[in-house]
DNA sequence: CTAGCCTTGATC
DNA sequence: GATCAAGGCTAG
């Protein structure tokens, strides 16, 4: 299992598998698919696919299909917003932070493994989840603006937020997430006059905006476990196993969704009490929605990503983990699979967790009413985003709504998991995750 | 049109 | 002055 190769892996094109050479429109690309994306932009061509749209893309083939080559850039992440408009050459562009934030990631990677013996991740993280709220949503709520140099035009159109978009269409070649950016000569994709955020209300831009930045998480979680691991070698403590270092990481994560919760719109105004109260009733199920969006949205066939970022096969879970577990991460990988045939994008999912931490089924809470009040404009926000978002699929709403029992009883069974391995002495203690199991059975 | 190599220039 | 991601050039 151990794999000292896998950083030739990581020099693999996420487009085409060619070689790396270097970061390109806002991860590390080949250089082909670096020219292709550039003269695709700005040139402001149109391709069409022959067959289903959905050719495989690798070295040999890529220049079959134009279409489904950009569609796989755009996929995996790269960036229009980096081909500038104006053409100009040299210089730096406000990736470069990224970039190098990109960089020591990839650093602390490649110490995490050595801690911890778990081999790591080889895609990018993500088509950037920290960097789509920095520069495309933040950027265009009122009042924080802060305009790059050499962007001013291309990136940040007039916002029109709240604005009901009446029957937008969705662009064929261009993904959800991808609306967003306003690229001036890219304007032909979403038929609008001028760049704007199309039809995502208010408080759905709110929620994303207290989510936290998941490259923050990853690298505060993966710090702790390595300083965990390290610490134990020194004092002569027996290393972690797996499921020791599973524990840590979910009660690491269980953390961060508490920070979350407690700084969010709505939840912080609520007493403690009733904070306390939502958060003992729904932390498994906000732990398994965490697991089940990373999945989703950067997870791989066959493999499932962790919230440090490292991978683990399904076929060394199925032959390691016990019966149990097992069964629990298939089921939760089917979950995965609905949602993402469902095409549930990072909006959606911030809206579930608002739904989730706001149940209004909860008892004794001191503030029945707002709770059920934040509950029903979450439900509004919601449906209406769907609408506009995605119009050609009327039900997406309903669908979503949907896949909440089974989160929820995924979650349930993954408590009776965590309460039996406790009562068998496996979980480690002080543990915040044992805290919330006794104070939801005791309240139960 | 592709893709390898070249030039440029802001940032460190 | 070194770096390195932008854009440019041009054989194939």
């Amino acid at each position: 299992m151990e794999y000292t190769y896998d950083v030739d892996l990581e020099e693999l094109c996420p487009v085409c598998g060619d070689k790396v050479s270097g970061y390109h429109y806002g991860l590390l690309t080949c250089e082909s698919c670096k020219g292709f994306f550039k003269r695709t932009v700005q040139n402001n061509k149109r391709y069409t696919c022959a067959e289903n749209q959905d050719c495989k893309i690798d070295k040999t083939q890529r220049k079959r299909c134009p279409f489904c080559r950009f569609q796989k850039c755009l996929n995996v992440g790269m960036r229009l917003e980096a081909v500038r408009a104006d053409r100009m050459r040299g210089g730096r562009n406000k990736f470069g932070p990224m970039y190098k934030r990109d960089r020591a990631m990839k650093q602390q990677k490649k110490a995490l493994i050595r801690a911890t013996g778990l081999k790591i991740e080889t895609t990018p993280p993500m088509p950037s989840p920290a960097p789509q709220t920095d520069y495309t949503f933040t950027g265009s709520l009122p009042g924080i603006h802060q305009v790059p140099k050499d962007y001013d035009r291309s990136l940040y159109g007039p916002p029109s937020l709240g604005l009901p978009m009446p029957g937008l269409p969705t662009p064929a070649q261009l993904p959800p997430q991808y609306q967003y950016t306003s690229f001036p000569s890219r304007q032909v994709y979403s038929g609008l006059g001028s760049p704007q955020i199309l039809g995502v209300p208010q408080l759905v831009l709110e929620f994303l905006r207290c989510d936290p930045d998941e490259l923050q998480v990853q690298s505060k979680i993966a710090a702790y476990l390595q300083q965990e691991q390290s610490s134990r070698g020194v004092k002569g403590q027996e290393r972690l196993s797996t499921f020791g270092l599973m524990c840590h990481m979910a009660d690491q994560t269980l953390f961060s969704i508490v920070e979350w919760a407690r700084s969010c719109i709505f939840f912080k105004e609520l007493k403690v009490g009733d904070q306390m109260k939502l958060l003992h009733n729904c932390w498994s199920e906000l732990l398994v929605l965490d697991f089940i969006s990373r999945q989703v949205q950067q997870g791989k066939e066959g493999s499932v990503v962790l919230v440090t970022g490292q991978e683990i096969e399904m076929a060394s879970i199925v032959s390691q983990a016990g019966p149990t577990l097992t069964s629990l991460v298939q089921r939760g990988q089917e979950l995965v699979q609905k949602l993402q045939t469902l095409q549930v994008d990072r909006r959606e999912i911030a809206c579930f967790k608002f739904l989730i931490l706001f149940n209004p089924d909860v008892k004794l809470l001191e503030n029945q009413a707002f709770v059920e009040g934040v509950q029903e404009q979450v439900n509004g926000a919601l449906l209406e985003y769907t609408l506009c978002a995605y119009p050609q699929y009327l039900d997406k709403f309903s669908q979503l709504l949907l896949r909440m029992p089974e989160l929820r009883a995924l979650s349930a069974q993954a408590e009776d998991y965590l309460c039996y391995k406790h009562l068998s002495g496996e979980v480690p203690c002080n543990n915040l995750l044992i805290e919330m199991l006794h104070a939801k059975r005791a309240c139960t």
